[in-house]
DNA sequence: GTATCCATGTAACCAGTTACATGATTGC
DNA sequence: GCAATCATGTAACTGGTTACATGGATAC
């Protein structure tokens, strides 16, 4: 069973709450849920003309004087549907890959020095990511006063689990810097 | 600039501790770095023949009685100049995208009891990674007594960011829940 | 006699990234 | 005058997954 397209699913997602371009789009994605999803142009132009083929949405062309020409996409009832049945569908294990591990992994050779300035650099930016979700976390709850408390809580859990993952991470970061410079000197 | 291969590394890595066979390789990994890296034979043989080719790794063809011939690879000089090189490097920071917190964030429309659901697997899963991780730490700490306390303190360290995220995410798990059973009834 | 292990590989495919191409408008 | 924003798209490429193909040996 091949891998299935979670582009086209995000895509539907903006497009079940406003209607809009490729461009559009990706603004959303990077102002809403560019904590843990990214897309770029290269890939939302394929698939939003792919899922026009699918019917699940329409394409509108907008003339504005002096701008480039708009494809407003609009999600289709179909489109609606199929995603709303992905939603209720239990989520699937995702394959983790970390970079990161590998390297540590595979680190007997390296000089502990090292190990530490890469750890000393990985807990000053969970330290960052950290006060950025807590900014963003009262930005939403400002900014969305009117919105419905289910959404509300939707999307701070989203950011909850930011919140508690960079923790996690800066705590790991902090035991294993007692550690190495345990070794340090051996 | 183009997405490094990582494979080549990991690779490169179970090469350096020992020479092997794909199949070796593909075990190797299994069975200790599985929990943050995984590998499979479409895509470790033809990285290895591409290594040999660069002249990383070295083929020596192995014949034994009523076996299929195996085909034994071993690092090169050039191979482990380059793997140290890579582990010398600090970490790019990896991209997260989470087909988890995609669905919740667009579950507006969603009963709460799927999403409720949802959440009583993912802690039920969460808690059997974290005893696995549990099990694991013991398996390396009686297994490897001999090893290094170098080496010991990184495979555990690797460990410990599995133990760490897997308990910030029962933690999240548990207070979403709570969240989700307050607007239940809304 | 059946399932699993040992062992290697290819082909088809999909997802996703980066670079390239274009060009007008608006704000500083 | 320059940078950023608006706006769409294609082409080349890479990384990775799955399915297919083969076949003997061993363990139950």
């Amino acid at each position: 069973m091949a891998k299935t397209n979670k582009t086209k699913y995000a895509l539907l997602g903006v497009l079940s709450l406003m209607s809009g371009s490729g461009y559009d789009i990706k603004k959303f994605c990077d102002s809403s849920i560019s904590h843990f999803w990214n897309e770029n142009y290269g890939h939302i132009y394929p698939v939003l003309q792919k899922m026009e083929q699918e019917e699940l949405i329409t394409k509108q062309v907008e003339q504005t004087e002096g701008r480039p020409s708009k494809n407003v996409y609009s999600i289709t009832e179909k489109g609606r549907k199929q995603l709303e049945e992905w939603l209720m569908l239990p989520v699937e294990p995702e394959p983790f890959r970390s970079e990161l591990l590998l390297k540590i992994f595979w680190s007997a050779n390296i000089p502990v020095e090292n190990i530490i300035e890469k750890f000393q650099q990985i807990k000053k930016e969970s330290e960052e990511t950290l006060s950025r979700y807590l900014e963003f976390e009262n930005l939403i709850k400002t900014k969305n006063e009117n919105a419905s408390k289910k959404i509300l809580v939707l999307w701070l859990t989203t950011l909850n689990y930011g919140k508690h993952s960079a923790e996690a991470k800066l705590k790991w970061c902090e035991e294993t810097l007692k550690n190495l410079e345990e070794i340090k000197d051996l």
